[in-house]
Parts: C-alpha cells; sequence; structure tokens
RNA sequence: GGGCGUGUAACUCAGCGGGAGAGUAUUACCUUCACACGGUAGGAGCCACAGGUUCGAAUCCUGUCACGCCCA
C-alpha cells in the first residue's frame, strides 16, 4: 500500500487536536524537571480570573507564550510554563454575591464562614473552565505546578511578605483620604478608579457672607466671597475658602471668616498659593478637606478641621445636619435650593469633568476620610526604576518603559486594604483598646508581643488588595518563602508576555516585590502585546460588531490556523483587530501545509537512504533557501517579532516550497528512465524532500502545535514527539550560491514564457512551445522542468525567423516561435507593452542615478542601482530589436 | 493640561531611509495525476495633509487635520 493512501485527504482539527493534547499531558512532555539539563528558560503565566472564560485576550496572551515556550524547549532549553488562576477578590465576590441576592441571601446575613464556603463552592465548579479552555489553544505549560493564589502555598507568601514589610516599616496603618467605592463598600487603590472623561456638569457658583464686612484696598465694602464648585453638597463639610495669598482682590480678607449660611458656624479664609489659580472662576476657592484630594493637601497644609460628612454609602451623616441620611445627589438638589433660597446662588455654568468611577461597580468614587493600610512606595519603587533603566529588565518594545517611568518616579502609597470577604485576611490583630498586632498568627502575635492568653484578640476584618498577591507570582508559584529546587533553577524567569493594561497594576509590583524579597528582578523581558478590540466594540462594531469566542474561532477554525492568525497579527502597536479573513485564508495555509505533505509522502513511497543519491540544483536550491527561512525564523522568534515569524513560515512554505520546489520535483519523478543515474537523481530528491519536511514540520511546531504533531507521527524516519525534537538550524542547510543562481534563472524564464503564454491566450501548457536561442545550454539542463512548467517541448540553438515572440533571460534572447499559434498583432501589442514597461523602470532608474547620487550614496548602493540600469537598457534594446523585426 | 499611538490597494493590516507588500476581495484563463481550502497571469495605492532635512523619504524632523489610548 502506498504511503499516501493513509493519509486522509484533509486535515480534520476535530478529530484529533484533543487526543494528541491529552497523550502530551498524559505523557508528562509538559512536565520541567529542574535536575535535568540545560539552561533554564522560564515563563509564568499571567494568572487569568479563576471564574473567568475564555476570551481573544488570553487566546493571544497564551498563544504566544506557548509559542516562546515552545521554541525554546525544542531548543535544549530546560523549559518551565507555570500555569495558574487568580482568586480575582471583588470580581468573584461580587458574582457569588449577585448569585445569592437572587436567591434572595444577604451575604451578611450567613456571616462570613458560610460565605467563604459558598465562594470555595462556586471556585471548585467553576474555577476549571478556564483552565481547561486553555488547554484547547494547545499550551505546553506545566499543570502539575498549576497554581491560585489562595491556596495554602501562595497564601503564606502573602501572609510573609506582609509581615516583613510590616516589620521594616514599609506597610503602615493610618487615617488618610482614600477611594471610597459606596456600591461595593470598600477601599479602592488609586488604580482601581477610572476617569470617566467628558462628563457633562455645572460649575455652580455661590457666594459665602462674609462674618464681617471688610473694605478692600480701595475702600470698597466687601461683604461676600464668591466660590464656584462642580459638587455643592460637599459645602456641607467646607472648613474654609481658599485665595491666592498675592490677588490684589482678596489679599486683605486673610485670616478673616465667612459664615456657614446653612450650619451654624465660622470659616477661616485663608492664602494658599500652590491650590488657588487666580485666573480660575472668582479667584477664591471652597476647602472641602475631607472628600477632595487636593483639598485634604490645603487642610494638612494650614490644619484646617476635616470634617467627613458622608456615611459609608454615600448617604449623607449626622455632620450635614438638615440633609443627613440623604443621598449625595439627592442633597446636592437641596443644597442648591435653599442656597437659592437664601439668595446667595451666583450664576452657574456649563462644565465638562471627569468623573472617578470604580472600576469594578461602576460607581461614582467618593474621596473619604478612612483608617486603611497602606505600602509605603518610595524605598521600593526607587530600586524598581533602577532596573529597568540599567536593563536588568528590558520592555519590548522598549516605548513602554516610558510608560513604567513615569507612573513610578509618581508613586503614591498603595492602600492595599479592602472591605471584603474572599482573599487573604490581614495578619493583624487587635486589643480590647484597639491596638493592632502584626504577625504570621494569633499565636506568634501573642507570644512575640508577650500577650496574657486572656487578653482577648480581634483579627483585622478586611482583606488584601487581589494585585498584593500578584505581585509575588514569579516567585511564589516557585515555593517561596520556602528555597526550593524550583526556585534555584527557575528564579529569575525569562520573559514576562502581557498587555500594556497591567504594566501598573502587575508589571510594576512584580518588579518591586521580586528585588525587595529575591534579590533579583522577577523577569529579564517584558513582551508587551496588543489589545486585541473586539468584544468591546470599539473596532470591531465597524464590521461586524459580535464578540469573537475564542472556543468558537477554535471549533471553526482548528486551533493551529487560529493561533497562527493570532501570531499572524501580533505585530507591534496598540490595537489588534480581529481579522476572520486573515483566519479563513490561514485555514488555507493549513490545508496547504497537508496537501504537499500527502505529495511529499506520495513520493517517499520507494525512498531508500541507503541508496546511492545525487542531488540536482532543485535539492540545494531548497535546501539553501530552507537555511534562510530557518535563519529569519529563529531571528524573529528571540526579537518577539511574532508577525514577521508567521509571514516568513507562511512564504516560505507557499511560495517557494510548494509553488517552486515541488512543481520541479515533478519532472524528475515522472522520467520513466530506469538508469542509475536517474534513480539517483530521484532518491536524491527523495532524500531531500523528507529533509525538507523533517525541519518544515519542527519549524512549524511552535505556532502550529497540533498539526505538525500529526505530521509529525506519519513521517518516516521520526520518532517520539515533534515538541522534543531539536529546532531547525540554519547550519543544518547547506548554502549554494550557484543553485540559487541557476534556480533564479530557470524562475525568469518559466515566468516570462508564461507571460507570453497568458498574453496570447494561451493555455498554460498547450499547445507546447519550442524555445531557439543563441546558446541553449542553460534552457537544456531544464527541459524537464521547462517542460512541466511552461509547456517549452524542446530548446533549439539559433536566432529569430518566422512569427516569433521575444523574452529576454539572463541577458540572453530567447525566442518563442509562435507560427500558425497567433497572430502578428498580438506579439506587438505584448512587446509595445514590455518596452512602456520597461521605459518607466529606466526613466526611474535614471532619475535616481543623477544628481548627487553618484558621489553621495554609498559605493555598493550606486554599483546595485547601475547594475539594474544596465540590465534595463540591454532588455530593452534587445525588445526592441524584436518588436523591429515584426515592423 | 501632560504623554503615547494610529492614519499605506475595496476591506483588515505589515513595512518605518535605498525601485510600494500580505491576507481577503476582484479580472482573465486553467476541472494538469498534493491541494478548486487549487494553479497561471493580471488590475487596483500622489503610503492623511502641508512644509523641511537628504543624492534619495511611506520611512527622519516640524506643523495641521482625523481617530484612539494612558496619566492628571
Amino acid at each position: 500500500m502506498a504511503l499516501i493512501d493513509d493519509i486522509p485527504k484533509n486535515f480534520e482539527p476535530k478529530d484529533v487536536c484533543d487526543t494528541i493534547y491529552a497523550k502530551w499531558e498524559a505523557g508528562g512532555m509538559f512536565r520541567a524537571d529542574p535536575n535535568a539539563g540545560g539552561e533554564p528558560y522560564s515563563i509564568v503565566i499571567p494568572p487569568p480570573n479563576v471564574t473567568g472564560s475564555l476570551h481573544m485576550g488570553h487566546a493571544l496572551n497564551n498563544t504566544l507564550q506557548d509559542v516562546l515556550v515552545r521554541y525554546k524547549r525544542m531548543d535544549g532549553f530546560n523549559t518551565l510554563w507555570v500555569p495558574g488562576t487568580d482568586h480575582a477578590g471583588i470580581a468573584t465576590q461580587w458574582i457569588v454575591e449577585k448569585q445569592l441576592r437572587a436567591k434572595g441571601i444577604d451575604r451578611r446575613a450567613m456571616g462570613r464562614e458560610a460565605f467563604l464556603e459558598t465562594v470555595w463552592a462556586w471556585k471548585a465548579e467553576s474555577g476549571g473552565t478556564i483552565t481547561h479552555q486553555l488547554r484547547k489553544l494547545g499550551v505546553s505549560c506545566d499543570w502539575s505546578r498549576e497554581r491560585f493564589t489562595m491556596d495554602e502555598g501562595l497564601s503564606r507568601a502573602v501572609i510573609d511578605v506582609f509581615v516583613r514589610y510590616y516589620e521594616e516599616g514599609l506597610i503602615y496603618r493610618a487615617e488618610r483620604l482614600i477611594n471610597w467605592d459606596p456600591i461595593g463598600l470598600t477601599a479602592l487603590s488609586d488604580l482601581e478608579v477610572e476617569a470617566e472623561e467628558g462628563a457633562a456638569g455645572a460649575l455652580w457658583s455661590f457666594a459665602y457672607p462674609l462674618s464681617a464686612p471688610a473694605p478692600d484696598a480701595e475702600g470698597n465694602v466687601v461683604t461676600e466671597v464668591i466660590v464656584a464648585t462642580t459638587r455643592p453638597e460637599t459645602m456641607l463639610g467646607d472648613t474654609a475658602v481658599a485665595v491666592h495669598p498675592d490677588d490684589p482682590r482678596f489679599k486683605h480678607l486673610i485670616g478673616k471668616t465667612v459664615r456657614h449660611p446653612i450650619l451654624d458656624r465660622e470659616i477661616p479664609i485663608i492664602g494658599d498659593a500652590i491650590l488657588v489659580d487666580p485666573s480660575f472662576g472668582s479667584g477664591a476657592v471652597k476647602i472641602t478637606p475631607a472628600h477632595d484630594f487636593n483639598d485634604f493637601e490645603v487642610g494638612k497644609r494650614h490644619n484646617l478641621p476635616m470634617i467627613n460628612i458622608f456615611n459609608l454609602d454615600a448617604t449623607v451623616n449626622a455632620n450635614g445636619g438638615p440633609y443627613q441620611g440623604l443621598d449625595r445627589f439627592v442633597a446636592r438638589d437641596q443644597v442648591k435650593a435653599k442656597i437659592e433660597e437664601l439668595g446667595l446662588f451666583r450664576g452657574s455654568q456649563p462644565h465638562v469633568l471627569n468623573l472617578p468611577r470604580s472600576q469594578r461597580s461602576g460607581a461614582i468614587v467618593e474621596p473619604m476620610l478612612s483608617t486603611q493600610w497602606f505600602v509605603r512606595m518610595q524605598p521600593l519603587a526607587g530600586p524598581a526604576l533602577a532596573a529597568v533603566e540599567h536593563g536588568f529588565t528590558k520592555f519590548v518594545p522598549k516605548a513602554w518603559e516610558n510608560t513604567y517611568y513615569s507612573w513610578m518616579r509618581n508613586i503614591k502609597d498603595w492602600c492595599i486594604s479592602r472591605q471584603l470577604w474572599w482573599g487573604h485576611r490581614i495578619p493583624a490583630w487587635y486589643d480590647p483598646e484597639g491596638k493592632a498586632y502584626v504577625g504570621r498568627s494569633e499565636e506568634e502575635v501573642r507570644q512575640k508581643n508577650g500577650l496574657a492568653a486572656d487578653l482577648v484578640l480581634r483579627q483585622d476584618e478586611d482583606v488584601l488588595d487581589t494585585w498584593f498577591s500578584s505581585a509575588l507570582w514569579p516567585f511564589s508559584t516557585l515555593g517561596w518563602p520556602d528555597k526550593t529546587q524550583d526556585l534555584a533553577k527557575y528564579y529569575p524567569t525569562s520573559v514576562l508576555v502581557t498587555g500594556f493594561d497591567i504594566i501598573f497594576f502587575w508589571v510594576a509590583r512584580m518588579i518591586y516585590s521580586g528585588q525587595h524579597f529575591m534579590g533579583q528582578v522577577p523577569f529579564k523581558d517584558v513582551y508587551i502585546h496588543a489589545l486585541v478590540r473586539d468584544e468591546h466594540g470599539q473596532k470591531m462594531s465597524k464590521t461586524k460588531g459580535n464578540v469573537v469566542d475564542p472556543l468558537e474561532s477554535i471549533a471553526l477554525y482548528g486551533a493551529d490556523a487560529f493561533r497562527f492568525t493570532l501570531v499572524a497579527l501580533a505585530a507591534q502597536g496598540r490595537d489588534i483587530l480581529w481579522s476572520s479573513a486573515r483566519a479563513e485564508g490561514n485555514v488555507k495555509f493549513q490545508n496547504k501545509v497537508w496537501q504537499a505533505f500527502r505529495y511529499t509522502m506520495m513520493q517517499l513511497d520507494g525512498w531508500d537512504p541507503t541508496a546511492p543519491a545525487t542531488l540536482s540544483p532543485y535539492d540545494h536550491w531548497i535546501l539553501a533557501r530552507m537555511g534562510e527561512a530557518v535563519r529569519r525564523v529563529r531571528a524573529a522568534l528571540d526579537e518577539y517579532r511574532f508577525n514577521e515569524v508567521a509571514a516568513e513560515l507562511y512564504s516560505f512554505t507557499w511560495d517557494e516550497l510548494c509553488s517552486w520546489y515541488l512543481e520541479l520535483t515533478k519532472a524528475t519523478f515522472k522520467g520513466e528512465d530506469p538508469s542509475p543515474e536517474a534513480e539517483a537523481a530521484r532518491q536524491g530528491t527523495r532524500g531531500t524532500l523528507h529533509a525538507v519536511f523533517h525541519g518544515l514540520v519542527r519549524l512549524l511546531h511552535p505556532i502550529m502545535p497540533f498539526l505538525t504533531e500529526e505530521l509529525w507521527g506519519r513521517l518516516p524516519r521520526t520518532e517520539g514527539s515533534v515538541m522534543t525534537a531539536a529546532f531547525p538550524k540554519a547550519a543544518d542547510y547547506p548554502n549554494d550560491p550557484a543553485a540559487l543562481i541557476e534556480v533564479k534563472a530557470l524562475q525568469e524564464a518559466i515566468v516570462e514564457v508564461r507571460r507570453v503564454r497568458s498574453a496570447m491566450g494561451l493555455a498554460d501548457r498547450k499547445p507546447a512551445l519550442i524555445a531557439r536561442c543563441a546558446d541553449p545550454a542553460l534552457l537544456r539542463r531544464h527541459l524537464g522542468a521547462l517542460r512541466d512548467l511552461c509547456g517549452v517541448e524542446a530548446v533549439e540553438q539559433g536566432g529569430p525567423g518566422g512569427v516569433v515572440a521575444t523574452i529576454v533571460v539572463q541577458g540572453q534572447e530567447v525566442y518563442l516561435p509562435l507560427d500558425g499559434v497567433i497572430d502578428v498583432d498580438a506579439e506587438r501589442a505584448r512587446l509595445d507593452g514590455q518596452l512602456q514597461k520597461g521605459d518607466k523602470d529606466i526613466e526611474a532608474l535614471e532619475r535616481r542615478l543623477s544628481g548627487g547620487f553618484r558621489e553621495k550614496a554609498p559605493a555598493n548602493v550606486v554599483a546595485e542601482f547601475e547594475a539594474k540600469l544596465a540590465k534595463s537598457l540591454d532588455e530593452r534594446e534587445r525588445l526592441q530589436k524584436a518588436r523591429a523585426m515584426l515592423g
């Protein structure tokens, strides 16, 4: 039975992918062994939300990591890719709360422990979803090392870090103005607040009456100070009015007071040059230190009282007097009405402002005075900045380093406590007086502080920001704080692959955490990829408007073509617009590889690697081209130029291997010549076909793992999995300049003959043509190929005569007698077209070569263009002669 | 307000100092024994606009316009 009979006519990913993946996983092929040899190459996965499901961003992110890991694994590195998931505190807690609410259950009513049990149950139920979806993508991560940010080991790392930071004075508890989410009822970090830009608001002005009228510089009596605000309700918490100390309009009022028109209190007028811009608004500013970050700073500078006017749900509290109990926006309207009623309203104008919103709940964030835990950032940021500045960690593309720098240079202390239940509980205990003790456990706290056994301690109710644990991911997943083999072998990791949206949230925090606890940055490179625009409809809506589900895409195109598409689209830039047309094109590519393989297998029937074999120029040529392709693919992979990897594989496979080499081998196999020379040639070509496919399958593997595994299993003389076969080296494929020149000449001849045929309206191979030229040696060497690829049956020696079409190959006229085949007019028209095109070329080249080009351009460039011009001129001359002969 | 990015063929995008590229779509011809998910040949672009640097600019610089993102 012939080899090809075993091979299905088409590649069916559905039928084989799951089986292949299961075999890899069961075979332990993803598993890393720190004791094995090889230079380490390690990656930690950006952990997706444990209860999430795979979206296009994950698909891109993990495909790129898998490409790198598979490449390095094949290339002899000791490779580890650590997978895992993130507990995603706020997001997960809210999902579960919502589910409970649907059943009419309130989490507070059920209590902390019962609630956490419910969350764990939900995690158990849905937690496997995304990791199973990742498997569909073909990722080769070491599932035996899968981690979860809340598992025992990582929790221990979190507690340890908290305690160490605390002991070093890098974590403190204090009352500060923080971002408060009045719907989620928790503090947020600065990063969890997003600005809703361009919200329509009003700049609303009112007057504070002076407690005692005062004369101004010109002696006029001043009775009020006008202030403007976008949040009138906050006047309930005003504790000052600020003016610029040099503003002649107000200078004399500094130190005087105004009367609060609603609440019975005096408010000082202060001078503050930092906050007040005399040219903005009235030049006077109301100050609400407890509900505005700028005002808070003013309050600290001037020792102002800080009056909190809101409850945690952003209703007005007792300090708001008559408005107590009202929602902040209801209170706003009532305050405005009251001011108008009091005759103090002084106008309003439309104002565009940025509304701070909670990233999770969408609530308008309220700055609130609150006691929370913070990480002191300055001491950590310094070394983290230096690490990138000195290149210990490199961002690719480099431009992202500026983003990192600008954030790190202006970094503020990080509020890490969250008023949630799902997360790492803060390891702090309070005695009845409220004094905090920090330690790894209540026992440790008691022991360390010599607390009496009967002293009641109460653990902090709050949990840590999820990113606090994510920040430790590159070393906590490797076993830290224990000194593990994994840690010794695989830290620091080789590269982090992630999107630019979490440079601040995650990348920066991992860098300083790694430096602080491991003494080394956590990764050498950070590859920042674009975001796939689709599901939020930002740009995708233009064409389809639909969310693209990676699992649907995998079902539709197969994981390999899907991955190939993502890689091909992964060029530098900020956006990737998913293109189903590209995906469809890559399904065709996948099929092309399959069909080329079928052809190869057909020809490998009768291959005897031990038989005498000689290589044709075509064999030498494809091997040389293969070497070049390997060189380029490696270079592109090494520099994270993923789209170039895909483009190179595509064009080598299709445009060189399939379009030329496979076609050229047909002539070799068609000959029935039984001579030993002919048989040796056939064996040589069989060996070359095998060598090329043996290399190509490995070269394609990192991007198309399933297809290549399937092919590898069918290709003779392979063993094991392609996953662990060596990645091709350029040196495996000898260069052969003579073959390159020879085949280039042949290609030129074939293309020229085909053009004549096309222009004459002739079919590709019929009728057969004869070529005639002065020196037929070159063409005669390739008669088989000429016959096969452009229907030239014979090459004669001779000149023009009769009705001929003329082409120029390698500077030699080649005549194609066309007596009785075409009329002269058609050839005249064709030559005129050729000449016109040639004239355009010559004109462009002459223009380029004029001016100062010869003097100023580098010699090699000058030579290159002069050669081009000479060739074009020569060709034109020959074509003109041919044209003249036709009259 | 500060910073960054994008504007290239009908569509989606590469290229980012040396004669304009890919996929899809499109035109003509071809049911050739790997592949019609194919083959052969072609058409299609003042590379947003205006200046400048250079022998040479889609590519570098300046400005303008449009769209997008980040930070305050």
